[in-house]
DNA sequence: CACCAGGAAGGTC
DNA sequence: GACCTTCCTGGTG
């Protein structure tokens, strides 16, 4: 520990931390679940501080630092009193909120466990609650790009880019898969697992499961019925899920496959001009390859006219059905899921308010305003003519047992609700 | 009547 | 096999 003191002391003072023993706090709230913070009005360190929802030691932020580069950065300890963190020479070396709020209009989301926090062009997860009780996870963040303590296994740790660089207007649905997978990159990384389930060690399994425990508020935590390798986890089928967890087998094998489905999605098209709203997340710079747009065929739409169409957006219902979506790169098939083509209306107010549109953004909370449009609009992307909200709904409750949308907690007619990593 | 929930079977990729 | 699509029964307000 000494050896590593006098890492820290070099790193400390590099950093402009001090090493006050009031520093050492403890905090063991839990905030609500799904809690989003918009902007800086609402992300202020005491209503943090209240929340709870942080489960920081100082003595195990410091702990890890021995490990840090020896180079100055910052470091920003997961929660505490703001005023003991200050830092008298470099303030805005801390989560710097003016910086966030000059830097993007687009929202903080606090919700467990992914806190990401903008400065400038750097995006910082931090460790929550939910990865405070998993051996190994630092409970602290870098606001650089460096890696976290310990890098993510088999993945280079991505680089934070400003997403609004690289996607073309036309590819929201590509984008949309991206900043999916920038979710599941982002968990990994707290979780400190590959993002192949197949290559978990036994440990990375465990840790994976307590993490949906703690995002579900699940009770049934780690079970010891999963222990095994990720490999293992993968062989199981469904039904192996459900009777080794009959409450929860579900959702886990659905959550997997999420995983499973995120280690091969295609690299969208990178492409300038996509505003940074459209991302709550950094991009990973790590896996995608780039694939050409494949543009729908353009055909009149008796809607087309009521559609406003900014420059940068479709100018009609059919071009909707536009973004790059490549599950296959090899043979270059486009396909798109429901829950895709949802989001891609409601990330188009101005052409879409009218069928669709956020009654919680933050909360991923949506509503369906006509849903005989958003029905014809599925429709027409599928060529489906036959579609109507009766099967739409049907599709979309099938979401349910994957985790993707859900109804919300009081349920209200036409209103659904994004799972996380979907919001 | 519109919406909701979920089972079942089938189609497409 | 995943992801719907289609059809269905039954329920709610």
């Amino acid at each position: 520990m000494h050896t590593e003191f006098s890492a820290i002391d070099r790193y400390l003072e590099a950093s402009h931390f001090t090493t006050d023993p009031k520093m050492d706090f403890h905090l063991d709230q839990k905030v609500p679940q799904n809690k989003h913070f918009q902007g800086t009005e609402d992300l202020i360190f005491s209503d943090i501080v209240s929340e709870g929802q942080f489960s920081c030691s100082v003595n195990s932020f410091m702990d890890n630092m021995g490990e840090f580069p020896p180079q100055p950065q910052t470091v920003v300890p997961v929660m505490g009193n703001p005023q003991e963190f200050q830092n008298p020479v470099s303030p805005k070396r801390f989560i710097d909120m003016d910086s966030h709020h000059e830097s993007s209009d687009q929202e903080l989301s606090l919700y467990d466990p992914n806190f990401v926090v903008k400065t400038e062009k750097v995006y910082v997860p931090c460790s929550m609650s939910s990865t405070s009780n998993i051996p190994n996870l630092p409970n602290f963040c870098s606001i650089n790009s460096e890696p976290y303590v310990q890098p993510v296994k088999s993945e280079p740790y991505a680089e934070s880019i400003s997403c609004g660089d690289q996607f073309g207007n036309s590819d929201i649905g590509s984008a949309v898969v991206m900043a999916l997978k920038n979710e599941i990159n982002q968990i990994c990384r707290i979780l400190v697992i590959s993002l192949d389930p197949r290559s978990w060690s036994e440990s990375d399994v465990m840790k994976w499961m307590e993490w949906h425990g703690n995002q579900f508020q699940a009770s049934y935590g780690v079970s010891e019925a999963f222990r095994m390798t990720g490999e293992q986890l993968c062989r199981l089928s469904s039904d192996n899920f459900k009777r080794r967890s009959p409450e929860a087998g579900a959702n886990l094998y659905a959550q997997l496959d999420v995983w499973k489905n995120a280690c091969s999605l295609p690299n969208p098209q990178i492409k300038p001009v996509m505003p940074e709203y459209f991302f709550p997340a950094p991009a990973p710079s790590d896996s995608y390859i780039p694939v050409a747009s494949s543009p729908s065929p353009s055909t009149t739409s008796d809607e087309s006219s009521q559609c406003s169409s900014p420059v940068s957006l479709p100018s009609d219902e059919e071009t909707v059905t536009t973004p790059t979506y490549h599950n296959n790169v090899s043979s270059g098939k486009q396909t798109i899921h429901l829950w895709e083509f949802l989001k891609e209306l409601l990330l188009q107010p101005d052409n879409y308010s009218g069928c669709i549109k956020w009654v919680s953004r933050s909360d991923g909370i949506f509503k369906i305003e006509d849903s005989s449009r958003v029905a014809r609009l599925w429709g027409k992307r599928k060529n489906r003519p036959a579609m109507n909200y009766d099967k739409l709904s049907r599709s979309i409750r099938q979401y349910y047992k994957k985790g993707i949308i859900k109804k919300t907690e009081h349920s209200k007619r036409l209103v659904y609700q994004f799972c996380q990593p979907y919001l």
